[in-house]
DNA sequence: CATGAATGAGCTTTCATTCAT
DNA sequence: CATGAATGAAAGCTCATTCAT
């Protein structure tokens, strides 16, 4: 209930919004926006206090419920945003259709390159996932992202095949968790894993060694030239 | 409960007086620790309250104290316990150096298999990233575990090397990486990737494909038949 | 700010809201710092706990932290206040310049009886002294107070040694600490005094006699018209 | 009730003590008696948690119990302690009946020192005097210990007077709380002092300033030689 | 629209004390 | 006698949320 009057709430704000009070509104909105997904993902939705957003958005706890309703109203919007943002930054990349492996490298490095340069989108969307993603399935936008990254693996692979260089046999569904789980577990693990393996992943050197590996790792799982050597399942 | 368990345990063990008392402490100790894995895979770190802990554990919040010192003290040792827990597990992975192919498909199942039965340990993982992993730092046992999996994965690379059907340019712990990343992430983020994919991940069916697809891009990618496709970086 | 605020409000003819609000709030402020100064004087700083004082001041604990931050920055503001008060209350000794004698009586007896009108001060000032006096270190304005009482003493001496009644070698702050002492000490031991003696302190008799015979001693202290006897040291 | 037996059981002990166990359970006691002396002069008594004492005593929790009946039972023990030794100390003064100003000098620089050097005396009074002297006024030996001290200044004042170098109209009991005000409030007072006056109380020069003003300050008021100066109640 | 005071439940932690061997 | 596990109340403090202008 008090979700739904937020999103309205919030929409509304967007579709008016052309006097001085609304636009001084707006930058409230934006700016609480913005703090609140600073704070989740420093400290998870439980450890993500209402004043601690309050405050890092110089603005007060009671604004958090005049424009996001509730505190989950207001992380529905947070993970809307985030969800968004990489939706923005997908459609940049480029399809080039006569050069299937380098897209295909672009993808990579664009999906490996995002999560780098956007640990909050990892965080949160752990966050979420601690919560069994039932604030995602309260947003009445998430129908509304479709990952362009798949689209284009999709057309790439296509592209691939038609040329004789890519198999079959693959999904792109399954290329892109690849792609992803690669570079998401690195950079989500990174702590744990820093303890664990007793080395640093975070150096330059790590990090290039490993998205390398991850580009050759995809395309010879696509490449058409080999076979798989036999398993048993 | 626990209690009386373990004092009918340990009359029809040792009849000694002192055996019972301490045998019904490690009950609590233990009951405790139980009941704390499960509420901090949960509900996270801040989520997972002591009272909710201690009352899962049919105790008192006051033993947490008593044996834990801290709501982080038990954490850490929650943290201690599936870590020691894998370990344990990872030991059992039988390497078989003639047959390279086979044993590194079993050390795939084996890793993606334990992901998929202890759903707390990943959740506890990313409890963990959250909070930079300053609990598992603060641990005095984190250096004790090493995986076995990294060892048995070390050993088949060099016996497939000596046989020719390997790569010699792959590092075990790239290896490792890749198949604990494919197998992490899709027990990870199966909450937000289902509502992101519009198609569930947890049917045998999907499960089963994922896995298949996790070995065969890892046999590929060490695989020494086929050269990896030219990409620019 | 406040202030200001509520001037306006109050010139407006008080028919506005803020003014109302405003007035209630600070009401709120007074009754948490005057319940917790008797409280904390009762109980001293560990036995006074927030709810007491919070129940005393008829409001709620979470009011404590929202006006003084922590129960210490309560504890200092007690303490401030009480100094205040004090403050305030020696500035009301009246200087006659012509008449030492009269003026440093009257001084000896101000303080004695604020101490014994005020039991709170005397409690307060111990329970700061078990804790090495941290929190007044802690206190912003613990400079601004300036004792009224010293600087009457300072200028009745100089009189005094002007009219040849008082002698040269006695520092005002020395005669300061000896009325203090024997005021204080009288109230702050009368409980363990009472026991130890075995007899009543708090008469009104006793108390005159205790009185009258710190006017005496330090009168005698100070006068010009005796040598000390010869001591050894 | 329990403070009752704890005490009996107290003095049973020191009663029959001569077995090994016995001396071993003496040393028990007297080591939680001593910790409990400095924790409580430390941090009062509320602020001094039974466990604090045990762990400074190295035993444990129960043995309180044991031993003191309650906390209540072994703060009253401390008190009895602290008094019992200052009535051992005090009896080491010696009387010079002829010689009455060093002899009451003596008095004074000995309870001056015995404050300064025991700093925890000054603090456990305070502290029992927050409680308005109920613990003490339920010790059984409460009524045990006369001052040496004022019994030594009766015999002094009476031998001055005798000697004709001291008042008549002066009681050993003013004379006394005279000497106890001026060294208990410099010691117990010294941190909101130092605070206040701007300037250190403890520095060797300050602490024998105050102690020779002190003697100077008693020795006029008891002295023969002078009229007190008129002054009006 | 913005502001800040108010509210009561809940948090982690510590308390004094007792039970059981 | 000593040990240490157990207990439940209460401590200081923070939480998300609402009220009142």
């Amino acid at each position: 209930m008090a979700v739904a009057k937020a999103l309205t709430a919030a929409s509304n704000g967007a579709r008016r919004g052309t006097g001085v009070r609304e636009a001084a509104a707006q930058a409230t909105r934006k700016a609480i926006l913005k703090a609140a997904t600073k704070v989740f993902a420093k400290y998870g939705y439980d450890g993500g206090s209402v004043e601690k957003i309050s405050k890092a958005a110089k603005s007060y706890d009671r604004m958090i419920y005049y424009y996001f309703g509730s505190k989950e109203g207001l992380f529905i919007a947070v993970l809307e945003g985030i969800y968004r943002e990489m939706d923005e930054a997908e459609s940049a990349i480029q399809l080039d259709a006569e050069r299937p492996v380098e897209t295909l490298t672009a993808v990579i490095r664009f999906v490996h390159g995002y999560y780098r340069k956007n640990p909050e989108f990892v965080t949160l969307l752990n966050t979420e996932n601690l919560h069994k993603g039932r604030h995602i399935a309260k947003s009445l936008r998430a129908g509304e992202y479709s990952s362009h990254a798949i689209a284009v693996i999709r057309e790439v692979l296509a592209s691939g095949i038609a040329k004789g260089i890519f198999r079959e046999d693959v999904a792109a569904r399954e290329v892109y968790l690849l792609i992803a789980s690669t570079g998401y577990f690195y950079m989500s693990n990174r702590h744990t894993l820093t303890a664990f393996l007793g080395e640093p992943l975070e150096t330059a050197e790590a990090v290039k060694r490993w998205e390398d590996f991850a580009v050759e790792t995809v395309l010879r799982t696509v490449s058409a030239t080999q076979a798989t050597p036999a398993f048993n399942s």
